[in-house]
DNA sequence: TTCCGGTCTG
DNA sequence: CAGACCGGAA
């Protein structure tokens, strides 16, 4: 089977097992472009108290959080962890909305996805797993999501050379699947399913994983 | 007490 | 390349 037959084979069999995710958490675009840089290097549930914490002060808004000083927004994204260099992130990321978008998100949605996608990875703070999660969940652009989970998965089912670096991996995918925003959502949300509860960094689970099927040594 | 997860800087 | 940045779950 070519590599990607593999893949395609590999979204139904999680999407069959699991059933689909309904992502991204968050209500409208701005949150779920917050939540993305909140959520580097961090589970999602540490973020989920973090926008709480913004949205009872009713500051879950551009405007609300650029008039925020870094010092006051570092404190009410606490629970994120790493609010120290996170708040001075979303500073990056809210002077970004403000230059190039008026604070508001959804303008964005005019531009191309690859000019877009470049300066949105301009963004100091911003790399290529958040700047790709900001065009897909918020902004719904056609472009994958990678994350530590995708390696894992990826190296443990021997599709990805050693070394392979994070757009290498996203063009697996993207040469592998069809341009299409809903699939790219529900496959990397599946991705972090299996990741958590099967696929976990030490001790995998592959005996009663969604994906066994696919490991190499099965029949 | 250890484990887990993106990005930047040195 | 390694180190810095953090909280919460296991």
């Amino acid at each position: 089977m070519s590599r990607a037959a593999t893949i395609t084979g590999m979204y139904h069999a999680m999407l069959a097992t699991l059933g689909p995710s309904r992502w991204w958490p968050g209500d409208t675009p701005f949150e779920i472009a917050v939540g993305a840089i909140l959520t580097q290097n961090t589970n999602w549930r540490n973020v989920e108290k973090a926008i709480a914490n913004l949205k009872a002060r009713d500051l879950l808004s551009a405007r609300a959080m650029h008039a925020l000083d870094t010092g006051e927004l570092a404190e009410l994204i606490r629970p994120a962890g790493y609010y120290n260099i996170k708040a001075a992130r979303l500073r990056n990321f809210l002077n970004f909305l403000n230059d190039e978008a008026g604070f508001e998100i959804e303008s964005l949605k005019t531009q191309g996805m690859d000019e877009l996608r470049s300066k949105v990875l301009s963004i100091n703070g911003v790399g290529p797993e958040t700047a790709d999660s900001i065009l897909l969940y918020a902004l719904e652009m056609p472009t994958f999501v990678v994350d530590a989970y995708t390696y894992r998965m990826m190296d443990r089912h021997g599709l990805a050379h050693e070394g392979i670096d994070y757009h290498g991996l996203r063009s697996i995918f993207m040469d592998a699947l069809p341009e299409d925003v809903s699939l790219y959502n529900e496959f990397h949300a599946l991705i972090v399913r299996v990741g958590k509860d099967w696929c976990r960094k030490k001790a995998g689970l592959c005996a009663t994983c969604p994906l066994q099927p696919f490991l190499d040594e099965s029949p």
